[in-house]
DNA sequence: GCGTATTCGTGAATCCATGCACAACTGAAG
DNA sequence: CTTCAGTTGTGCATGGATTCACGAATACGC
């Protein structure tokens, strides 16, 4: 029903909006939002369009509804909790980067296999053995998984986390994971992506060097 | 000229064929790739067309030959030198999650301003003061930056690299970067991808339990 | 050699996202 | 009150990516 790109601008609206209202200014137009998330600024009067939120022709909009608006269509009106597989670099880093970040949604609980870290404690999160993840999961109430563990593990873990009744997967390890029915997954793929960026850098390079207008290599 | 999404899924078949060839097939066809990288066998084809190469009909394809070709296709005939500023939970990460993944791809220089970083090594990394960047990026001829900083540096940061000559960018802070021409930005919001899938779970959960068919909770 | 079943390559159709353009509306100035 | 510059909301066109569907080609069994 909602595009999936708008949820994704939402949030980066949103954001930009906590910015706009620190420095003060109560209305905001759509063209500046625009200019600032880097994108069209009919996109944004669509994207707002979805929240039922309304401006006023020639005045904006308020940021500060607007920002409300985003923060109900957004968040849950319950608590919304989140788990963490795979406590390696990675999984350490999304947990510093993600504590205390939002006021409806958090990490409650990480899961390893490494002896060594169970029972410790990372950025406030508790740290658990593998084998605890269905009870866990379920006690707490977890409607979210994140998965950082080794590409080995993946399938796994996933199919763990929605047996336990997760309904959103979050995968940074580098294999597609496939999608039961009922659960949504989105893939982040780095490696993709750096490859990605590799690719289109080397085709950049060469335009650059064929038009002429060019940097410094 | 070539999709953006082909070359992430050519990305994604290298390394499905990596594995498949330590299995010891030879072989594959369009629909064994595209269920393993959970994609349309049509789509696997028009990707693999992109590249030159060519299946035979009711055969399949040469693993060998294609996992050659992708190579070929994805990565530079010389070396391809990446820079990584902001080494703090996440940059550290990155770089150990990066370290030794390619063979003509590889992090050659980190920049952080907190000088207890600078000197240090991080998975095989020397660690630069931000100010030697310039100087860094150019004589190592650096094509491309991961930017790992908080979003109140990332634009300064995105300037001082562009400058340096970089045709890439990875951009992992909460913030759009713009895209001067020719060079290549690519943006992964890990904050949206959150909201994203935390919204969608719950949009999830409320299908599975108005269609009654559903997980346990 | 021949028929059959299977797969590749690709034109056409479909779908989704984005950008353009304009009518409707508002607030301010004269 | 009237005019006018400026903004919102949205129909329409554009474009890119995905899927469908089918002709052409091939391996295999007999």
């Amino acid at each position: 029903m909602v595009p999936e790109k708008t949820i994704e601008r939402l949030s980066l609206y949103r954001r930009i909006l906590l910015q706009v209202r620190a420095e003060g200014a109560a209305m905001i137009f759509s063209h500046q939002l625009a200019a600032m998330a880097r994108v069209n600024a009919a996109q944004v009067r669509r994207d707002i369009m979805q929240l039922g939120c309304v401006g006023v022709p020639n005045g904006g909009y308020d940021a500060g509804d607007l920002l409300d608006s985003i923060d109900e269509f957004l968040y849950p009106p319950t608590f919304q909790k989140v788990a963490l597989v795979g406590v390696g670099n990675l999984g350490r880093a999304l947990l510093a980067h993600f504590a205390g970040r939002w006021r409806r949604l958090s990490v409650r609980a990480a899961f390893d296999k490494d002896p060594a870290k169970v029972g410790r404690e990372f950025s406030g999160c508790p740290c658990h053995a593998v084998e605890a993840l269905p009870r866990v999961v379920s006690e707490l109430g977890i409607s979210i998984g994140i998965i950082a563990t080794p590409a080995a593990q993946a399938e796994n873990v996933a199919e763990l986390l929605c047996d336990a009744g997760v309904r959103g997967l979050l995968n940074f390890a580098p294999v597609r994971l496939p999608g039961p029915t009922h659960v949504y997954i989105e893939n982040v793929d780095l490696t993709s992506a750096l490859d990605k960026v590799a690719f289109f850098a080397r085709q950049c390079e060469r335009e650059a060097l064929a038009s002429g207008a060019g940097g410094t290599r």
